[in-house]
DNA sequence: CGCGGAATTGACGCACTTCAACACGTGTGG
DNA sequence: CCACACGTGTTGAAGTGCGTCAATTCCGCG
């Protein structure tokens, strides 16, 4: 539960689950994804706009809330015993987030507001009680954090292998399609409120470094500022350059959402 | 599910799962670990032999076979573009593994056996109807997955942080915490089939530098080598090079294996 | 015995870090 | 209005951890 499950479900979502959701419905009429799921619960509930650098989840404290993230970016964090900081994942506008800290008796992560974000507030137990009404949810709940597990399993891989050059294209290209899918892109650019610091942060390199390989990535016309906007100026190059696996983090989500993990929300 | 499901629940035992894990039958006789799930699921299934070299798990197949490893090493790897390898865990022996590829339409790691490995088989399929007979089992299961992402956001913290040194130190008292649960040490020392290339590729380093640091590691009296045993000679300072958290491998494992996670078994 | 996989070691190069200085924009208070 | 602090971006120079290439040794095994 480390990326909003959201996210979760379309980065893999060409790998269906073969365990049958509600074996014993096999006429359920509709398939609900666990966003879904998520965004009933959050009928009625109350929103609030958390500050820029405001911690929503502190590593180490207990929680009770699942956060749907309006507006805003987030990032998830640790700090280590040498005073660094790794930041494990960003939540982008439309993302959800807070699950992993419920479940866990001490949140592993802290969650920080990169900029000021408008937040949905769920209480866990809502989520509990779904649970006991409808305990087909743990499937989709077991599928979800299978996925997260296996795109943090594909980060890990990254990180251990990849050239700074191609982690920092790789970033890019991996935030460009998550906003891709929730309309927060123009043509090949968008807005990137993220610092050389943050970046560093959760590639595991130096600021001194990203800044200097963004300036490779520059003069090598593949991509372009403007203030806080990035453009991504030769996709097909970039996409080489890192190996982007368009089929994992897919660029065709939506068709496959119908098909997507879900269960039948039965009351 | 990439890391054995026992283990899992065992590393963050300290965590225990909110979630009741059967909330209608509040006077449950027994609890049931993950672990001991599979072992039930497994009585009467075959034992198989598997060389050394031998790969059990295919990434891209499609898989519908549980493996219990009685005896033996394995390894859960995926081959990059590059040619290179990257394994993101080892199997020891007392350890489940093949649930994630079961659950994804195809697998996302190979798994080979680094020694010759004797594994019980159950066919997913037991485990389905299991779970259609036991909803709650997905409680359990989704627990054991979410652990199992909180395991790798360690590793890749790990990986992105942390100098050769201290990562293979933590490598080397990680692998002693896990085979000691199953007394496969002495004292401070135990068996270590990896040769240099696999140890290599686990951390993302080169058999060259690994050798290097092996040989520091040894010359700095950490540890020590007898063919294929290794001795950590001083635990206390291996733990304090690489920050290893006996908080998540957890040192106590038993004590807590009561309260772990899981389902009323009811059929 | 000879073969092949694994361990070991050296020389060299490079990617990335570290330290440091400076530029630029923004906000804040005098 | 300017002065100043402060966060962020930018750039340089020097150091180093780790990779690369390559040769040699060790060891188990048919």
């Amino acid at each position: 539960m480390h990326t909003p499950l959201m996210l979760t479900q379309e980065k893999i979502r060409e790998n269906k689950p073969p365990i049958p959701v509600s074996p014993r419905r096999p006429n359920r009429s509709r398939h609900a994804t666990w966003h879904d799921i998520i965004l009933q619960l959050a009928r009625g509930s109350r929103t609030v706009t958390a500050r820029k650098g405001r911690d929503l989840i502190v590593a180490g404290n207990r929680h009770r809330t699942l956060y749907i993230n309006r507006d805003g970016w987030l990032s998830r964090y640790k700090v280590l015993h040498t005073g660094g900081r790794q930041i494990v994942d960003f939540i982008l506008p439309g993302e959800i987030f807070g699950l992993e800290a419920c479940l866990f008796r001490q949140a592993l992560y802290s969650v920080v507001a990169v900029t000021e974000s408008s937040l949905s507030v769920v209480p866990f137990d809502t989520l509990q009680e779904a649970l006991e009404r409808a305990p087909f949810l743990a499937q989709a709940l077991f599928w979800s954090a299978a996925c997260q597990a296996a795109i943090l399993g594909e980060r890990l891989i990254d990180t251990a292998r990849r050239s700074a050059y191609a982690r920092v294209s790789h970033l890019l290209l991996e935030l460009f399609v998550r906003l891709e899918r929730h309309g927060l892109t123009e043509q090949t650019s968008f807005h990137m409120p993220l610092t050389q610091e943050l970046i560093a942060d959760a590639l595991g390199l130096t600021t001194v470094h990203v800044n200097r390989t963004l300036r490779s990535l520059r003069e090598d016309r593949l991509i372009a500022f403007d203030g806080k906007r990035i453009t991504l100026c030769d996709f097909d190059r970039l996409c080489l350059i890192c190996d982007f696996e368009k089929s994992y983090l897919g660029e065709s989500a939506l068709p496959a959402l119908n098909e997507a993990p879900g269960a039948a929300i039965t009351g």
